[in-house]
DNA sequence: AAGCGAAGCAACCGCGAACCG
DNA sequence: GCGGTTCGCGGTTGCTTCGCT
């Protein structure tokens, strides 16, 4: 790639882009010598360039063991995952991805993924779910709404600051869409009788990936929600109304002759009406209206189709939307893991 | 086709750590 | 132990390409 003419120094050394012909010297200097001493390598090697640059050439390009190319979905899941641990210690996690540089994954982290963590409503810089006013919009905007599943991310990171109790019932409803993908006995999740802990840091990558399990939460066979069938949502004035947060213990028993099935498409418009309801209550309320929930009627806040994707389809060359609809259900199977750990599910 | 801003990325810079005499 | 030198890291810059108007 030719760029802009080279720039010099005054002590006569060259800078900006280098040519093809001192790649080749660089190249052959430390094919027959090696690197011991960068600070003479170019002198040596009839370069005119600082031994800092030669290093920072052949570290960066040079090398025969890097590895060029866009990166794949699992070197994008281990930088996010080293990253929350590491924070910008670019070189250490450079060390765990064989043929990338750190000056590569720095760059890639500043235009694809920190933007990409940004979408889904996680701070990039703390790896937790952020709340900002214009991601809340976004969310609460069905206008703005493109990407569902991207929303259940960013509804789980709000409801998890708004409300404990709320990350629970969300995640619990989520979870138990997945081994019942039509129906969801609201009955079972009352009769838990326990709140499961609301995790401070939420993990949303995981390694090894499973992305068998992963699948179990692709929202498939979802309807319009206007067209959802009565059978679908069958509110319940019996069941309590009420569920207080108190050292992760409900306070009410719930009625245990009554079943509620509803279909995800009504989930959806539930959590949606839940969120506004709670953002415009209380922030930090340890309370939310069970009653209203189930009486919530389908908003436009779900589009009305969602593409079921193939888990084969979320390897190497998949599509930007492809990764954030994995990385959104990989959230929610961390969240849910973290459930089944607790023996909740 | 031209202009312009955004995105992507190679390369630079400054600073601290490691090394060496 | 100390001072000078070298190396490596992380933040930043600036050039090129891309896409939109």
């Amino acid at each position: 790639m030719e760029k802009s003419p080279s720039r010099e120094k005054n002590n006569g050394l060259k800078k900006g882009p280098w040519t093809p012909e001192e790649d080749r010297k660089l190249i052959d200097y430390i094919q027959k010598h090696g690197h011991c001493k960068w600070r003479t390598l170019p002198k040596n090697a009839g370069l005119k360039r600082c031994g800092k640059s030669c290093r920072l050439r052949w570290a960066n390009y040079l090398r025969p063991d890097i590895k060029r190319g866009r990166f794949s979905f699992e070197e994008e899941e281990a930088i996010i995952q080293l990253h929350s641990v590491l924070g910008n210690k670019w070189s250490t996690i450079a060390a765990s991805l064989p043929g990338r540089t750190d000056n590569e994954i720095k760059n890639y982290w500043n235009t694809h993924i920190k933007k990409r963590l940004l979408k889904m409503g996680i701070d990039p810089v703390t790896h937790t779910p952020c709340l900002d006013l214009l991601q809340l919009s976004s969310i609460l905007n069905p206008s703005l709404c493109t990407s569902p599943q991207l929303n259940y991310s960013g509804l789980l990171g709000m409801a998890s600051m708004l409300n404990p109790n709320l990350l629970s019932f969300l995640t619990t409803l989520l979870s138990s869409q997945s081994k019942n993908p039509d129906t969801i006995n609201t009955n079972q999740l009352l009769q838990q009788n326990q709140l499961p802990q609301v995790q401070n840091q939420p993990q949303y990558c995981s390694q090894p990936m499973q992305l068998n399990s992963v699948q179990a939460f692709q929202p498939n066979q979802l309807q319009d929600p206007i067209q959802d069938s009565p059978a679908c949502a069958t509110p319940n004035t019996s069941i309590p109304n009420l569920w207080q947060y108190n050292g992760g213990q409900l306070e009410q028993q719930p009625d245990q002759s009554q079943t509620h099935n509803f279909s995800l498409p009504k989930l959806n418009s539930m959590i949606n009406n839940l969120l506004k309801n709670q953002v415009s209550q209380s922030q930090n309320s340890s309370t939310f209206n069970l009653n209203a929930l189930l009486h919530s009627t389908a908003s436009s806040f779900c589009p009305s189709t969602l593409n079921s994707s193939s888990s084969t389809t979320f390897v190497n060359g998949a599509t930007e939307d492809e990764r954030d609809t994995y990385c959104s259900n990989m959230l929610m199977y961390n969240i849910s893991n973290g459930l089944n750990d607790s023996g909740l599910l």
